[in-house]
Order: C-alpha cells, then sequence, then structure tokens
DNA sequence: AATGAATGAGTTTTCATTCAT
DNA sequence: CATGAATGAAAACTCATTCAT
C-alpha cells in the first residue's frame, strides 16, 4: 500500500542525483544526517567531510556552497519527493476504491504517517529551515495547493455529498487530518527518535477524527 | 480573563531580570526579536549591539557569553513564565465556575491561544532550539506533567463523571486539544507574523472539539 | 641583623605610598600579589579589584593605567627599596667590623638572602618583567653600580690586600657570590614557594664560596 | 665536540615537525622568534601570522589554539630535545676518556654553554613560563633527575674517589656547577642578545669551580 | 575529480579604560 | 573619592570557500 517509500534516489533516475559519484552520495548522506541532527547552522562542511569520509574539498565539487547542499536535499524534498508523493498518493486515492469515508481517513493517515517517517531528516530540516524561511512554507503550500487541493477538496466533497463528512470547507476539514497526525508525528518522530507503531496510532487517529468530523 | 499577558519583567521584579539596566534590557529585546527573526545561530553579537543600540562590550557585560543571552531568554520562559502561566491557568480554572465541558473548552483555547500569541518570539526561540535540543522539550514536558497534568486529568475526570466527556485517557484527550489549537497557531502565528483573531479561530476549534470529544 | 625587613610603606612616609587610602593599598597590595603569582599580563584588572575588594574603577583611581600600577610596584623596588636596601647594606658592612672575608661572607649572604625572601614577590615581577624589558636589568645594573660596586670593590681589595681573597677582578668575585645565592634562592623560593631554612643554606653557600675564593 | 647544536628540524625528522609544511614551518618560527623575544602574552596570532608571512587562518589551521602553538614549541624542547641532549650529554661523556675531574669540568661547563646558546630562543620561553606555571619545573626537574642525575652522581663519585674532588653529596656539586655556568648564561644570553665567547668563559668558570670543587 | 593547505572575512570574547551617578 | 555600567579596540578563533597539486 505505501507506494512512497522512495529513496531520494529512486526518484529521478535521469537526474543530477543519480549522476553523483560515491563521494557526492556520501556527501549528501552526511549533510542530510548532520543538517537533521544538529542543525544547518551549526554543521560545519569539515564535520560533513568527515562523516563522509572525504576532503574538505571534494564537498564543495558538487555542491558549489554549503546552502547548495542544503538546496540539494530540500529541493528534490519539496520539488519533486513531495509532489511525487502527493501525486502517487491523489492518484492512488482516486483509483483506490474507497466508498466510505472512514476507509479514506484510514488510508491517508496511515499513508501520511508512514511518508513521514521514511523521510524524517527531511522533514526535520524542512521544519528547522522553515522557522527561519518562511517563504519555504509559501513555496511548499502553494505547490500542494495547485497539486492536492483541489482533487482532494473534490473527494472531500464526494463524501459530503454522500452525507457522511460534515458540511464545512474543505480546507478547515484538511486542517484538523493535518493537525492530528502531526499531533501524533511531532512529538514521537520529528522531536525524539523513537520509532513509531503506525497501526496503533492511526487507528486512534481515525477513531477521533470520524468524531469530529462525520456528519 | 487572560491572566497571562504578563511581560517578562511583570514576571519577577525583584529578581535578576529587573535588575538589569536600561541598556541590558534593550539587549535581551534585540536578542529576543532577533533570534526569533532569523534565529539564534544567525543572529550575531554585532547585529544584538546595534539594534540595542549598545556597544559590543555591553552585549557581554551581563550575560558572558552568547549561549548565556539565549538562556536568560529561555530559562525564564521555561523555569518562571510558563510555570506561573500554568499555575495561573490551572487555579483560575479551578475557582472559575464551568459546570459544562463547552464552557471548559472554551476558556482553555482561548486562554492558551492568548497565551502563545503573548509570548510568540518566545515559542518561536523555543521551537527552534528545540528541533536542536530535544533536552529541552524534555524539561517543559517534565514540568508540565508535575505542573499541569495531575490537576487536568482530574478535571477532565470530572467532566467524563458528568457524562459530558469522552472516556479516554485524559493524555489523549489532552493531545488533541493541543494539537488542534496548534494546528490553528502554528500556520498563522510562529510560522508568518500575521495577526490572528481569536475569537472566530476559538469558535471553529470548539466546534470541531466539541463533537469530537463529548461523550 | 637584618636592617632590610621594610616594608613598602615605610620606605617613604612623605611620599605617595603612605597617602594611599585603605582601598588603594588593597589594590596595590591585590596587585603585587596577582602579578607575582600569575603575571602582570594574565592578572585582569577585574581580578585585582575582586582581590582588593574594591570596584574597578577605584583600580584606576589613583594609578591611571594598569601599566602604572606595575611601575608602582617595581618603581619604588628599583628606585627606592633596593638602593636604599644597598646603601643600608653597606653602611652596616662599613660600620661594622668584619676582620675576615669569612665573617664578610656570612653576613653578605644571610643578608642577601633574608632580603630576597622578605621581598619574594617584588623579585617573582621583577625577574618577569626583566625577561620581557631587557632595560629594566640595565637600569638596575647601573643603579647597583653606582651604589654598591665601587664601594663593594674597596672592601674586597681590603681583603684581598689582606692575602684572604683571590686577587680576581672584584666583578667577577662578586658575579660568583650572587650566582651562587641565587643558586639556592631561585628554586626555592622564586619558582616555589617553600620556605627555607637560611642559616643551613648560608653555611653551605659560605662553605663553597670560601673554598672556591680564598687566596 | 659539540654534538648538541641540533635544531629543531633535525631532532625527529619523521615526526610532527617535519610534517609541516613550510608555511606551518614559518608560523612555528616566527611563534619561537616572537614568544622570545616579547613573551606569550604579548605576542599576538595577527604578528605572528605578518611575520610568517601567512593569513591569520594559518596559523590556527595546524595548531587549534594559540596556547597549543606555545606547547608545540615547549613540548619537544622538554620532551625531546633536553632529553636527547641528556642522554648524547651523558653517553659521550662515559665514552670520552676524562681521566681528571678538570677535564670533565671543562667537557661539561663548554657543552652545556654551547647548548644553551644554540636553544637561546627555547630557554627563554621556557624560563618565562616557568614563572608563571611551576609545573613546567617540576616536569624538567623530573625528566632530567631520571635521565642524568643518577648517572652523573656516579660520574662524580668516580672522581671522588680518585681523590679529586670534594666528597659532598653530588646534588650539591651539581647544584654549584650549573649555577656558576647560569651565572654567566642568564645575563648575557638570556637576558640580553649580545654574543658569548664561550672559551674564554668557560676557561674563568672552570678555573673558579676547580678551587672551589677539588678535594 | 579529489585533496587538503591556505585564506580572510566574520564572529565571539576579553579587558583596560572612561564616566555619569 | 568610589562605583560599576558602558565602551570599543584588539584579541583569539571559526569556517565556508578557493586553488595548486
Amino acid at each position: 500500500m505505501d507506494n512512497l517509500e522512495t529513496t531520494i534516489n529512486q526518484i529521478s533516475p535521469e537526474k543530477a542525483i543519480t549522476q553523483l559519484s560515491k563521494k557526492q552520495q556520501a556527501v549528501l548522506k552526511a549533510s542530510l544526517s548532520l543538517f537533521a541532527k544538529v542543525g544547518y547552522d551549526r554543521t560545519s562542511t569539515y564535520e560533513i567531510a568527515k562523516l563522509a569520509g572525504v576532503s574538505e574539498g571534494t564537498v564543495f565539487s558538487q555542491f558549489k556552497t554549503k546552502n547548495q547542499l542544503l538546496h540539494a536535499i530540500l529541493e528534490p524534498f519539496i520539488g519533486e519527493i513531495l509532489p511525487m508523493a502527493a501525486s502517487d498518493f491523489i492518484n492512488q486515492l482516486q483509483t483506490t476504491s474507497l466508498p466510505h469515508f472512514e476507509d479514506f481517513l484510514n488510508y491517508i493517515v496511515h499513508d501520511r504517517m508512514s511518508f513521514v517517517m521514511s523521510h524524517r531528516s527531511e522533514f526535520k530540516i524542512f521544519v528547522q529551515e522553515m522557522g527561519r524561511n518562511p517563504q519555504l512554507l509559501i513555496m511548499l503550500t502553494e505547490r500542494l495547493n495547485t497539486l492536492i487541493n483541489r482533487r482532494l477538496s473534490e473527494m472531500l466533497r464526494f463524501y459530503q455529498d454522500k452525507g457522511e463528512l460534515i458540511t464545512w470547507d474543505p480546507m478547515r476539514i484538511s486542517r484538523y487530518i493535518v493537525s492530528v497526525i502531526l499531533g501524533y508525528l511531532l512529538p514521537n518522530t520529528l522531536m525524539s527518535d523513537e520509532p513509531l507503531v503506525i497501526e496503533q496510532q492511526t487507528r486512534e487517529c481515525v477513531e477521533f477524527l470520524m468524531r469530529g468530523l462525520s456528519a
């Protein structure tokens, strides 16, 4: 069911990333790990080089600046991984027959939890950078708006028409779904590093959301 | 109703903070502002001095290091503002007659939103630091646990016994309340800097929570 | 016998030093102690103020700069204590009847050891500064030359004429006497801080010098 | 005869020091020169960089702190140069046939004077630091004790048994020899920077010591 | 491409000194 | 005179970035 467990390299095989040599991949991996753990600003290029097992010069041979390294992580995340995940997600949703809102909720809660869990590091970096660079949030929001919201709204309206979902503004409904999911993910996943039993959490989540959102 | 709109200086007039000279207060204020806006790491002590209108030496005369400046902001927040707010909040709750769960929800959602809004900067800094220093979250959680949770649980059980609140684990109920509140606060307040119409948001919030949580 | 146990304040009662207030004396004493212990450069005016129990401003009210504080210690030492000690010493020598060279040696070895021991701190500071400011040594040498050497040379010649002292250049003889005394003082006194049993050391010293220097 | 005129680089060609690049050697050389001339505390890393003809960053690329720079100078001196010199010196003494105590004295006085003269800068720095860090003296004393004193004592006893040397404690005899040598070296060499005519000084030195120490 | 020594601008920090109270 | 907050110049140190090898 989870079609999102895509690694960075599986995403766009013909693009920049797979052209990267072993060393460059190590650099990217080391950056991802360190940026997520201690933050972009507290990670020095020396530490990246050390963790990647390369020289400091090598860190800069592919990515000209430290900031490009950050973007090399975040851009595919915002520009490819998230949208692709979103498309896949939406497509999957549409082709999957989910006759009832509860099935729908079950599906998306579980799927999104899995997705975030499998991209924990990127999320942490994204969240941290968002704190300083609100433009990131705007970029993300716009992308998701065009990709998801219209089609998601259609779906929500489908269940509203069926009388299974409260007739609030779909944006408002989305906000609650996202909030409750993040309420589980943020403390357990982004802040600490404990594993998360997705199935159990999903059940709880859906139980609450069904009460709050069914017509 | 909101007894929490206490500024830093109103908190402990006889303690450290009011001993600070005008210039030192300016330093603290400038740091608070810059740390919140661009983050601790991207704020130089030179910029703090410039914004505070003092010399760079002055930045270090009271707070010996830049990191102490951060702690001078966060510690009263974690150690005094939050707990005092929590106590006030709980006491207020207990002395206020809130016969129905909906009154209770209305009260806490509005109060907490107001509180966060009035300490926006501190929250932003706290959230940013939390991303790198998970220990902060643990400190906070422990403090809040001892201060709030037991008494909050009692109150929730009061409404559960009255048959107005679903008989889930009070911790789980708290999580949903917090999640939904943050779902409103984070995007509008912490990430961007737009003003927030608390009354409207509170009403929406409570409406949803009542559906999800009433027995 | 030891006429040199003069404290700073006993030296020039009509001059600056006794005009000093209690606080200023404390400053001077603290400086002396810290300069001797950790060196001039590693002593901050803040530490002087703290040890003296005064404010930092007070450190500068009498002595305009930190360097003047150093000179306030060294100048009386070079300009007054040492010469006065030297005069006293020479006068004492001349008025004291020391018919034999061995008596003479005994006297000066014991007296100089006592003198250095009672001005240990000043000596330490002087030696340390000398390493960086060779001019100090020149100043000292010139002063001692005019004050002592001529008259000391006369005395040495007295014993040479009596056939009790080898007929080397008096300067050379002085050098050996000084070297051997310092050979005892430097390790035990200036470098470490152990007490020194002067009588025992004097006897050893004189025994060796008598062998090396008697005619 | 003087086997001790070893420069820093001749000491351990395969070790740390020769791994240093040209620029790093320049940094070390500049530090040595400035520390000796004006003292560690009065030498700024900027001045070191300027004298070495490198950027200030380079000063810190190899030696992480200014203090490590000091240790990079002193440690090989205490840990390698002195002990090696000591061993060489003792070995040389043992293999050289020195039938009479006067030959022995002549040899060591000349050799030690040459050694100190060829490491003047290191000695100056060492002496200066010793004034503030008495632990240095302890380190040195312990090293020399284990390396030299036992074997030197044996040699002295050899001449005592031959009836050419006074039967004092060898430690006491060493103290006089060292004192008299330093009596020549300190004023002429360490304090000022004038050259020293070793042969002449050696002759005077030995003449006095022979009188004082022969049986 | 990879290396790592070198760079230099920027940052934090120290501290002697000043000055209003 | 005494105080101690304020100053600012200078110091040590960091680190992203460059470049010769």
